[in-house]
DNA sequence: TTCACTGCAAAGTTTTTGCAAGGAG
DNA sequence: CTCCTTGCAAAAACTTTGCAGTGAA
């Protein structure tokens, strides 16, 4: 499906999901609406606002909030939470399915993709609750920090001030 | 394992971990650390504040911030968060292995067990990158919120005040 | 003795809320 | 014409930071 296809799709999903909840059809809903669907990756309330301000469009941070909560309830959008970040957006439709792998010692965050993972995950059933997506995080070390950790389990005396620092961070 | 040898397991690893990175021992690390084993469910560091403190152990919140990012770091606790709520913690040993089932629509979080999914995603292996634990998502709608806006399609009238206070949700 | 750690209070950051003005239905 | 929405500013919620005193090594 074309990225203008998957847009246009959201953005019939949505005037439905706004009329059936009888709320407004505001060119601010979807001004922003088609600003995450031009995105290709995650952003962030204030990546968007920005984005959209520098289109030269005016919304307030509250509709931009507001908005992305009414997108994500009705799935064109999901929201995500890495460490002590603010949250991350993205759209659902249109971006091929991802996991992340999360190093527990540095926070940095990286995406795999993984058809088994998708497979398994895409045939969950759960009685009653409906499945609409999932998020996958895989926390470990990465090699980085695993070559930093093994490096100054020698050079005790040197690694002192770097530890001690970390635990403010 | 039994609770008693896992907490014991835990406390090794912890004393490894401030050994290996120059870090001081202090009562109020392993204070912490001991409550955090003795619960056996999620937590906020909020509660787990109120918890020491009801036991009449005295430990300032921003101890117990800095002690659950070491407890992470060292791979004993793990940090998740759902939606917009405060970070929640949780041991990592001892506890049985499970996911979460999300509702889009209300928040609500609903823990399962899944073997066929233990089983995919502990197998898995990112070349240099050491997998310690997963954390999976499953979001989607509740049956309590699927038959509510059933309901609500057809009383639309009525319905029209509860749509609107959900936004400022 | 040294300097990492604790606790408090103050500051930050992200997100939410109150309210008046505006515009969709 | 109604009342949902917007935007601003103020408030809230959670977390981090600065600093002086304390205590682990």
């Amino acid at each position: 499906m074309s990225d203008d296809k998957v847009k246009s799709a959201a953005m019939g999903t949505f005037t439905r999901y706004l009329t059936q909840h009888k709320l407004r059809k505001t060119p601010e809903r979807y001004a922003i609406l088609e600003k995450v669907f031009d995105l290709n990756d995650h952003f962030t309330v204030e990546s968007l606002y920005a984005a959209l301000h520098s289109d030269g469009y005016h919304v307030s941070c509250t509709t931009v909030y507001n908005t992305l909560e009414l997108l994500a309830e009705a799935t064109l959008v999901r929201r995500r939470t890495f460490g002590r970040q603010p949250a991350q957006y993205e759209k659902i439709a249109g971006l091929t399915n991802h996991h992340h792998l999360v190093c527990t010692r540095c926070g940095k965050v990286r995406e795999i993709k993984d058809s088994a993972i998708d497979a398994t995950l895409s045939s969950l059933r759960f009685g009653t609750f409906r499945p609409a997506y999932t998020d996958l995080y895989i926390y470990g070390v990465c090699s980085r920090c695993a070559k930093k950790s093994r490096a100054s389990a020698d050079k005790t005396l040197l690694t002192n001030k770097n530890t001690a620092k970390k635990q403010h961070k």
